[in-house]
RNA sequence: GGACGGUUAGCUCAGUUGGUUAGAGCGCUUCGUUGACAUCGAAGAGGUCACAGGUUCGAGUCCUGUAUCGUCCACCA
């Protein structure tokens, strides 16, 4: 043996002999699988188009660790690995890819988009793969599922197809997120709140029946001011309560504007008179609802004010218009310009994507109806079905779930899964639908259904053309619509919204073992661990846990185990900006995948953020090089040692202690303390194996044998957290064998 | 405004159901290459476990309150 371990020689190696085995696969490595024990882990799929960063080792750090543990067990234990389309994410990133050739997305059918997407994300689709092998990953590669794979689509096409049966999807023109950056709407959790300065103005609003006196308003949005329709008072107020009933003139318009009451006013802030824009606002949506309000647009989905506007100001964009409204409006006396707050701090809802400020515009979309899907979680939770690891975030979930509200699964993009949705062309509510498209010049023309079928008639070709190189469909609240996995006949247009990617991705653990090999949903669901992030612990394992119960009546893991941030040595957030991001390649490069495993895993906790640097990665390698020389040493040691006629005197206590090892590591993986486990297992060998054991028995206190069997031990326990150094080691020690660590079963104590 | 976490050695963090002199890595001091490892070994310095009460034979660990940092959620125009 070398006097020293290089990773680099043996890494690459290794990992190619366990594929050759196929020791990860369950069906091959299972001698026998009656009466064993199922041991399921479901990957959290990473982008497919992403490199993978340093989270990604975590998961793959901790998660592996567990299978490997179940693994040795004798568990009937699989881990299935998949990748993520990632709708939002690899759009925009495809899009700046477009720009960068000059082009836009506008350019292109949806069709041809996507096929252009899909050709993207082949040609990136290993990467990810391959990064996890060389973190060491014992997936089960033959079970591997990419989220739009065709068994996959075509489960999630029937789960909407089971939704709307149950009566649990509906479409409804109501106020949504809407990014008119990225031209999508999202669910609230995709809205990321962050504060912003901006302009608190104070517009006076004239009454009618009294010209020369006004009401002030204060208000950071002037540019709705068009589509205000009311203002609003608290009922109780005393200062504010002789308008109630009165009329103003809306300032921008000139038309007549009435006052109400509701309770949702706060008398204390700014005037206690506020502008009522149901259209736009969230509040004010609901107002509108209490009252009966009408609801008119002042901001299309492109960002821009709507005809609402007039010649001067529709079209204009809204920070332009918005200027230019403050610049009239002060022109015509109606801002109180003394009281105006240019450093007016407000929170606003910014995409979590780009960071645009979401709008609030209505929209005609698809939502899913959370409280029939929650409340089975919460009894599931209740009742101990599901346990979640990690400081409070339990709760957290509760919080959650208790305050749910209606998901609005449709998105304008064309990467992801097209909703099963159909409209029927020839039926009369239908003939607003608005068809975008490329037409047969190559340019890009919206019409009405009726008006490309008027096209038709003049040339024909039209509406086969508009139909192929169809863009978007954008279908009035009216309009009458089928819900069928397969094309209901010829007659029919397939919408073009696709769903929030999380839709699909809260199946993943049913879809990937139902569209897998035969009996795996019965072997392997519900599965046992759930391990990711807690910064997901809303988008994904919440709504896991109400898909699975859904479609399976099951919780779909009975544990959900959650890492926290990985964070640099000096516990800041990584960042690009900061440059102080760790790629794991580089450290598993240097120092070794073993290396980054433990350093990341190690004294690590169940919801808590984890500081790493290099200086971690550094004495985790040398952790690898003493498990190393230690067995140089050992092996050396058996090979020269005459053998033992008698026991020595610390043989005993040796056995014992390193009972008392096994047990508790055991115990620790169980429990998943996997933190702690390493933790345990570093000490254990460093400094009582190493520097006392190994010492007691250079002075004749201890058997080489009882040594040289407590190494295996050892090895054993340390394969699940490095992988590859035990393995090597392994196959030096016994050359004469070809079994490999992997494939070992795991210790178990005398007592 | 609500909720949830963190606060332990110079730094980053463990401490598994309350139980003997509170641990690790890195850093620091002194010494050491006599059968593995200098990516090493030996010895050592360094902690009122945020603070204040309480429960207990016994509290870093449980309870109450305070401070502080952080995260998430929330319709204050």
């Amino acid at each position: 043996m070398d006097s020293r371990y290089d990773h680099q020689q043996h890494e690459d190696r290794i990992s190619a002999k366990w594929t050759e085995t196929q020791a990860f696969n369950p069906d091959t490595y299972l001698a026998t699988r009656t009466g064993a024990k199922s041991f399921s882990v479901i990957m959290p799929p990473p982008n497919a188009n992403d490199p993978l960063h340093i989270g990604h080792a975590m998961f793959v750090a901790l998660e592996d660790i567990l299978v490997r543990f179940h693994r040795m067990l004798g568990d009937d234990a699989v881990w299935i690995p998949g990748t993520d389309h990632a709708g939002i994410e690899t759009q925009f990133v495809f899009e700046k890819k477009l720009k960068k050739d000059g082009k836009s997305r506008f350019q292109f059918d949806r069709n041809t988009l996507y096929q252009m997407i899909w050709d993207y994300v082949q040609e990136n689709s290993d990467v990810a793969v391959n990064q996890l092998k060389k973190l060491g990953a014992s997936a089960d590669w033959s079970r591997f599922r990419f989220t739009l794979d065709p068994q996959v689509v075509a489960f999630v096409l029937q789960t909407f197809e089971k939704l709307h049966q149950r009566e649990l999807v509906y479409r409804q023109w109501r106020q949504v997120n809407y990014c008119t950056r990225c031209g999508t709407s999202y669910s609230d959790l995709e809205v990321n709140h962050t504060e912003q300065v901006t302009s608190l103005v104070y517009v006076k609003y004239f009454f009618i029946d009294k010209p020369d006196e006004f009401l002030t308003v204060a208000t950071t949005r002037p540019e709705t001011i068009f589509a205000d329709t009311h203002l609003a008072i608290h009922p109780d107020n005393p200062k504010t309560k002789n308008y109630a009933g009165r009329q103003v003139l809306n300032p921008l318009t000139g038309e007549t504007m009435s006052i109400l009451e509701d309770s949702f006013v706060d008398p204390e802030f700014g005037t206690g008179v506020v502008k009522i824009t149901p259209a736009h606002d969230a509040t004010d949506w609901e107002v509108g609802q209490r009252h009966h309000l009408e609801i008119r647009l002042a901001l299309d989905t492109t960002g821009k004010i709507t005809a609402l506007g007039g010649d001067k100001y529709a079209g204009l964009k809204l920070a332009a218009a918005r200027q230019q409204i403050i610049d009239d409006l002060t022109a015509s006396g109606h801002i109180d310009t003394e009281k105006t707050n240019s450093k007016y701090v407000n929170r606003v809802g910014v995409c979590y994507r780009c960071g645009t400020v979401i709008e609030k515009i209505p929209l005609a979309q698809f939502f899913i109806k959370v409280r029939p899907l929650v409340e089975p979680v919460q009894a599931a939770l209740s009742e101990g079905k599901t346990t979640i690891h990690g400081a409070g975030h339990d709760k957290i979930l509760d919080h959650w779930l208790a305050n749910l509200k209606d998901w609005n699964i449709s998105r304008q993009i064309v990467w992801g899964i097209r909703l099963p949705v159909w409209y029927q062309l020839s039926n009369k509510k239908n003939k607003s639908l608005t068809l975008t498209y490329i037409d047969r010049e190559q340019n890009r023309a919206t019409r009405s259904l009726e008006g490309v079928l008027e096209q038709d008639k003049q040339h024909p070709g039209e509406l086969e053309t508009a139909l192929k190189n169809l863009q978007q469909l954008s279908a009035p609240i009216e309009a009458e619509y089928v819900v069928s996995v397969e094309a209901p006949g010829d007659d029919y247009i397939q919408e073009t919204d696709t769903f929030d990617t999380w839709f699909s991705s809260a199946q993943w653990p049913v879809v990937t073992l139902k569209t897998n090999k035969p009996g795996d949903f019965d072997r392997f669901y519900p599965t046992s661990v759930m391990e990711t992030g807690y910064d997901i612990l809303p988008f994904w394992v919440m709504r896991m846990l109400m898909m699975g119960v859904f479609l399976t009546d099951q919780v779909p893991f009975t544990d959900v185990y959650l890492h926290g941030l990985v964070r640099d040595q000096k516990g800041q957030k990584m960042s690009k900006s900061k440059g102080n991001v760790i790629n794991p390649l580089a450290i598993i490069e240097s120092y070794g995948a073993d290396a980054l495993r433990m350093a990341l895993v190690i004294r690590s906790t169940a919801g808590l953020d984890k500081s790493v640097g290099e200086a971690d990665f550094k004495a985790m390698r040398n952790f690898t090089n003493k498990l190393w020389n230690g067995a140089r040493f050992v092996k050396n040691l058996a090979e020269t040692a005459p053998a033992a006629t008698s026991t020595l005197p610390q043989d005993e206590a040796f056995t014992q202690h390193l009972d008392e090892i096994i047990t508790t590591v055991t115990q620790q993986l169980h429990d998943l303390k996997m933190g702690l486990a390493a933790d345990t297992l570093y000490t254990e060998f460093w400094h009582w194996y190493c520097d006392e054991c190994i010492e007691s028995a250079k002075q004749g206190q201890l058997s080489p044998t009882v040594l040289v069997a407590g190494l295996d031990v050892f090895l054993k326990l340390l394969h699940p957290f490095a992988p590859f150094v035990t393995e090597a080691i392994w196959a030096e020690l016994h050359p004469q064998t070809s079994e490999l660590l992997v494939a070992t079963p795991w210790p178990i104590a005398a007592q």
